[in-house]
DNA sequence: CCGCATCCGTTACGATACTG
DNA sequence: CAGTATCGTAACGGATGCGG
């Protein structure tokens, strides 16, 4: 019921556009786990570390396919393991997640003492989401 | 009465934890108002065309602040018309922000026809924020 | 005036239970 | 498995007040 691509654009400015889209705390993240991972699944999704609850999922979810930054791999399939995957426009946030998380590793380090640092190993498998 | 910068932190993941400080409506664009109009006061902030609520700014600006991505210009003096400036960890977030915005002229111009264009004249000043 | 703090209504989020 | 319904909590947003 709520299929709704509404975004109330704050200004016309293109950071804060983005921020209209992005700025929370969860799209971002389902973005990072189909670039890390490839296509995923809903429940894959809801296995991520952070927890992200089965109503916001969805709702994310909608929202990232009405702007097309996802889609189903099957677009005809029922929905059941029917994975979702980038289009083109979420795999160009890719150079950009990866910055914001090489900045993240040197500049919060001192406020996240466990954070992944540059050199742990095994950074693109499970268990280091 | 809240300065306090007690974040939690969902995961290790590097990106999560850059989320977890930056992924909300507000903190990313204190940033872009710092990087393109270089030092700036706490009303000077409140002017900026996505309106930001005074409460909102007050608290962001104090969990900046405590993450050591911005600071005040005079630590010592009054807080009267003094204005906030980016630490070094904040500047480095000016490339992503720069990134950013370069992906929404593309990818949402689609979804918000009013977005500034690449070629919009005026990109610096303060009527393009 | 400027830099907030407080109050309070509204909206978003989050956990859990439940359904096709 | 892929969501929806429900309901409590936290964040937001606007108005206003108050000290410096």
């Amino acid at each position: 019921m709520k299929s709704d691509s509404e975004i109330d654009w704050r200004s016309v400015c293109p950071i804060s556009s983005a921020l209209d889209v992005l700025g929370d705390k969860w799209s971002l993240l389902i973005i990072r786990d189909l670039i890390v991972h490839g296509p995923r699944t809903y429940s894959e999704l809801l296995k991520s570390p952070e927890h992200i609850s089965t109503n916001i999922l969805a709702a994310r979810l909608d929202l990232l396919v009405g702007l097309k930054l996802i889609q189903r791999v099957n677009p005809q399939a029922s929905q059941r393991n029917n994975a979702f995957q980038l289009t083109e426009s979420g795999t160009e946030l890719r150079p950009i997640l990866i910055a914001l998380g090489g900045w993240a590793q040197v500049h919060l380090k001192h406020f996240h003492a466990d954070i992944l640092g540059i050199n742990t190993p095994n950074h693109s498998k499970k268990s280091t989401q």
